[in-house]
DNA sequence: CTGGTGACCGCTT
DNA sequence: AAAGCGGCCACCA
């Protein structure tokens, strides 16, 4: 049974790490797909489980956090950022410092 | 059942 | 250089 694209990439943010943040491309490319990041962006949307789908960790190329997350306000997900230890700057992160690299660096091995 | 959209990214003109 | 458009998947009406 093929997973669907969902599976594979709520597979992947869920190994997000803590103190980190993964950017849609990001996600999608691992996912399997960089044309992904529309679905990248729905699944997280459809978030069916938020507890273990931090979707607060994923923000858009840019590191900025999108609007509608608002799933409880938009400075929610900074909130969280930062209680993660990911320092924000007004709704963008450092991507050069929190980007999740982790795996990317496998991929680049 | 079909059409359209969406929390995006990259390429083309 | 900038702007616009297409593309993949799944859900909603």
């Amino acid at each position: 049974m093929n997973k669907s694209a969902f599976e594979l990439i709520y597979d992947v943010v869920k190994e997000i790490p803590k103190g980190k943040v993964a950017t849609y491309g990001q996600v999608a490319a691992l996912a399997g797909n960089k044309n992904w990041s529309r679905v990248v962006g729905y699944a997280l949307h459809a978030n069916p489980d938020p507890e273990h789908i931090p979707c607060h960790r994923v923000v858009n190329r840019l590191g900025e956090v999108s609007s509608a997350f608002a799933f409880g306000g938009e400075n929610r997900q900074i909130a969280l950022l930062e209680g993660e230890g990911v320092k924000l700057e007004g709704n963008r992160v450092d991507l050069e410092k929190y980007r999740w690299n982790a795996v990317t660096m496998e991929m680049m091995e």
